[in-house]
DNA sequence: GACTCGTGGGT
DNA sequence: TACCCAAGAGT
């Protein structure tokens, strides 16, 4: 028998939300109705995995547990709170918002749209969230899991990559949120989509609204949803400098901080540059010269590894270098490139320190990883004649 | 619309 | 290995 749009809707929406009263998982954000720590959740679980993001949400709260304890921390410690969980302009713009939440709103989270919709980093899934969740209101949280569910169940094959996709779901949403119930609603379509309704063999067989799923009806689960196919990270070949100190500073390495935008803005890194086809050994003397003014000696290639960002691959050549200035370690002024009179550095972007103080700065994990092992292995690196060519993973 | 912006896990 | 992708947003 045919059953009517409306039918499959009722069905859709009642069906899910009793397969999440039973199933729904126990996950920190879910055991507070605190407007603030959900919010905190929502933007961490951008682009983040659910189990990526649980110890982090931890380790936040308890160090940041209301708006005005996040809203006058320094920004170094955010950082180094969110330090590994990627896309760190993250950090900076929740920091941005509960300031702002504090100083327009008196501290409390807006419950209107247009309002939590314009703090920084809250985008049309993130204010959906945190409205629904937090305050219940009828608004739709449309983000990849609700995109792959619904092209599957109602044979949707508009391309979910383009923004007017999205913009249609949401309308969608919007009429399927049972009343009173936008919250639960909003949860139980992305546990569908985490738990059931995957990208990969989803389990269609335990799935509670699979009678009516027009895409499995038609046996196109697996093709769904349709999306541009992204495109893959450019390559970049880069040399890593990891400089050893000598004299006063033995045991120590240099470190340099990356500009204020762009990419792991300003967070701290060994130095690196980009060496197409360039003897890495030769580059690194030069550039350390001619960039940052440090005299160092290349011992030879200790290993490559790659690294990969959403946009770039980076294949990392690292070679351990000996720092030649101040070769007797008799003034720390004089280890770092300064004034002519060699009264100090000139720059505050460069710093020596023991691989132990990596809680001191802020690191991407890239670096974090390579120095670790380093440190590991520091009471004596096995350079046993030539190491150029040697290539080592970790 | 096309880029930019991290990282780790699954297949 | 080499993809794909994950509770996206800013520019």
């Amino acid at each position: 028998m045919e059953r009517s749009t409306a039918e499959i809707r009722q069905y859709f929406s009642s069906n899910l939300l009793e397969w999440f009263r039973i199933h729904k998982r126990d996950l920190p954000w879910r055991r507070t109705n605190d407007p603030y720590r959900i919010m905190v959740s929502e933007i961490m679980l951008q682009q983040t995995r659910v189990d990526t993001v649980i110890p982090y949400y931890h380790r936040f709260i308890e160090r940041f547990p209301t708006v005005e304890a996040l809203a006058e921390a320094p920004e170094e410690d955010v950082l180094k709170a969110w330090e590994g969980l990627g896309y760190y302009s993250r950090a900076r713009n929740l920091q941005t918002a509960v300031r702002e939440v504090k100083e327009r709103y008196g501290g409390r989270v807006p419950d209107k749209r247009d309002q939590i919709g314009s703090l920084k980093g809250v985008g049309p899934y993130t204010a959906g969230a945190v409205l629904s969740i937090a305050y219940n209101r009828p608004e739709p949280a449309v983000d990849g899991n609700v995109m792959r569910v619904f092209s599957r169940f109602f044979l949707i094959l508009d391309d979910t990559s383009k923004p007017g996709t999205r913009t249609e779901m949401e309308k969608l949403a919007r009429e399927l949120i049972p009343e009173g119930e936008a919250g639960s609603f909003n949860q139980a379509l992305m546990e569908l989509g985490a738990l059931i309704c995957t990208p990969k063999s989803p389990n269609c067989l335990i799935c509670p609204v699979m009678e009516n799923c027009a895409g499995r009806l038609n046996g196109m689960e697996e093709q769904l949803p349709v999306k541009k196919k992204a495109q893959p990270p450019r390559r970049e070949q880069r040399v890593v400098a990891l400089i050893q100190g000598a004299g006063n500073r033995t045991g120590q390495i240099l470190i340099r901080r990356r500009p204020d935008e762009g990419l792991l803005a300003g967070m701290w890194e060994l130095p690196h540059y980009a060496a197409a086809d360039a003897d890495g050994m030769v580059l690194l003397k030069e550039k350390l010269l001619e960039e940052e003014r440090l005299p160092i000696e290349p011992l030879g290639k200790w290993f490559r590894t790659n690294h990969t960002f959403s946009h770039i691959r980076w294949e990392l050549d690292v070679y351990v270098c000996n720092y030649l200035g101040n070769p007797q370690g008799l003034s720390d002024s004089m280890d770092l490139p300064g004034s002519a009179t060699g009264g100090g550095s000139d720059r505050d972007d460069l710093r020596w320190i023991e691989p132990q103080e990596l809680e001191r700065f802020v690191f991407p994990n890239v670096f974090i990883r390579i120095i670790r092992e380093y440190a590991k292995r520091l009471p004596g690196i096995d350079w046993n004649g030539p190491i150029a060519e040697r290539e080592e993973e970790f």
